[in-house]
DNA sequence: GATGAATGAGGATTCATTCAT
DNA sequence: AATGAATGAATCCTCATTCAT
């Protein structure tokens, strides 16, 4: 009876924050972290004030946890896709299919996410919250080319994830807001870049 | 003697809008768009909250006018560096320099323009006031590819010069973040990923 | 069967009280009335805080009751100390050691007594709660001096009490404040006082 | 011209600070410390709350500038009753006649000051603020005893001087309240109290 | 033209109290 | 009887903007 009580609260608990974290990743994708008050979160979540403030302790720690629950879905958007030990017997045009399609249909899913992901937006303070993001996908691009070029030495390596993710992140704001044959444009484009990009390296 | 003073009061005007927007580039690059007052822009700058609104009807305003100079600022820097008629005689390495250094030497003379340039900032409804600070870069680089490769077709050059204006707006963070060697590096992968980009592109 | 029910449902009911009020009495001492909140008072209880709302009807009447309880332990610590029959065979010394040292006794083992005591901090809508500690104790103290001095006028017999009353009450926070010799310091001025104020009253 | 600007504008602001720690003065005095909003002193004051941060950066700064206020009209309102040096050749009667009519006086101009004086109203944090005020009081009659009785050590002089304003303090609540007969009655009593406690100090 | 005091709506957060379970 | 999530009014404080001087 205590337990069904529980079980039934904690669902009710965890639906009331995803409900939150909805409401703020689409105000927050709106008007910006700073321009989204927690009241407007509130009432978009269907809740009221007071009751936002049971299930985050303040304003940033639902920007923290909406950050963690998009590196989540990200990452599982990711690892469903492909795993590293096939990743060698790929060409360089499939590899890089792989991994921008789930990025594109994750943002497409999430067009909040981009908010936190080009982390220019959040105050100077916060912006540590969203790192974690863009470097998760960060370590695994690594980790995938360390994979294809072993000899490659890890700072190298390290930097050529690091700048891919960035011309993908660069490239994601046009592709989600364009449609249809413009948008697959965009695509193309971004997967040119990458290749270009990326082909000498692997060429060492 | 009132024409004496109104050139004297008009430049007296110019300096007052200068100081406004330095001190305003400053503050957005220190605290973003949002996370600075008007207060302070106009202590900042040496007058009063009262004197900044008779050169600015508003906040948004200030961000406006302070990407108008940006942009201008930034024409100035690119054109200064070549003109378009030799771009024909260099080459890629050699063109990709002319145009990566002066933006990246001007990003870090004035680095509260990032903040404007990356725009994801400033609340929506102001995002447009930024664009033409892109554009006009992209309308160049745009022009530049079309005298390289007159045979590409338009829409193409625009489209390569977005993605790579972006590429380079992309970068543009860590690389003024960043010091010395460790910038020098990153330098030198943006041109990698442009080269990359763009040569199979000349190449039809 | 119901009766059994009903009587431990009484007892744990009173217990639930005392738990509340000693919540109560720890907290209001820690950080004042305003200070403590009704949630923190029921966590502190081991209950949730609609339970507290069972047992008192809002915050104030905790504070009535804590100062109820208040007054019924002094009243118990002082009358088990001398009766009134005795009174007269004591020198004021002795008579002042008998009254005084209880008081103390008393502070010392309810530290947050003296926040009701000295009344200053209650709402001055809830202050008439704390009167009763307050009077009873002067009640007592004018009943002693009554005894010993039956010729003087109920009057000034009464504000006499209350004057000695308030000359405890002010130098209680010192006192619980203080250790050791200090502490002793003080009460031994505090008796001075009491002693110099009453004896010219005993004398006529 | 600017000048007088300045002067006026000092002049006004002064007033505006004055105007808030009256009605900080009478509110606090009414509802307590915590349950005074800064809304409610704005108010109050005629002025709007933002009016209110331009001259206090926020409530703690009221009540520490309160109790300084406070504590420099009972300085001069006791300083003007009479010197050090004539101290001695007053009887003691005399001398707690000086001493506790201005302070009685002090505090019927002032219905407030005892909320900043029986400290026991403000959060912990802040109380050390209104400490000064009472300290400021015990020192001066420590000073006096000093100039009295040269022969008593200091730790017994200082001893004296803070129970005897405690004595003060704690009657000043029911002589304000009071009035007429009653009030004297009141008054009466207090240096009674005071003779009793100082007569024999002074004798050694 | 310049000043800076004044405004007041709005924002993050707390907390006494209620109520569905 | 007990729970604790939910409420929403109220709090302190900020800041874009105005206006008397």
């Amino acid at each position: 009876m205590t337990e069904a009580h529980s079980v039934k609260r904690q669902a009710r608990g965890r639906q009331r924050i995803a409900d939150i974290l909805d409401a703020a990743l689409a105000l927050f994708a709106q008007n910006g972290y700073e321009g989204t008050s927690t009241n407007a979160i509130a009432a978009r979540a269907g809740i009221s004030p007071g009751s936002l403030y049971q299930f985050f302790p303040n304003k940033e720690a639902i920007a923290e946890a909406l950050s963690a629950r998009l590196l989540e879905q990200m990452r599982a958007a990711h690892s469903s896709a492909f795993d590293l030990a096939q990743v060698t017997d790929l060409t360089l045009h499939e590899l890089i299919d792989r991994m921008v399609d789930p990025l594109i249909a994750f943002n497409l899913a999430n067009p909040g996410a981009k908010a936190l992901m080009a982390n220019t937006d959040l105050p100077a303070r916060l912006q540590g919250a969203a790192r974690p993001l863009q470097q998760a996908v960060v370590d695994r691009v690594a980790a995938i080319i360390g994979a294809r070029s072993p000899r490659l030495p890890a700072a190298e390596r390290n930097l050529a994830a690091m700048v891919a993710v960035r011309i993908v992140v660069a490239m994601m704001p046009p592709i989600v807001t364009a449609q249809g044959a413009e948008r697959n444009a965009l695509i193309a484009e971004l997967k040119k870049a990458l290749h270009g990009y990326v082909l000498p390296i692997e060429a060492h």
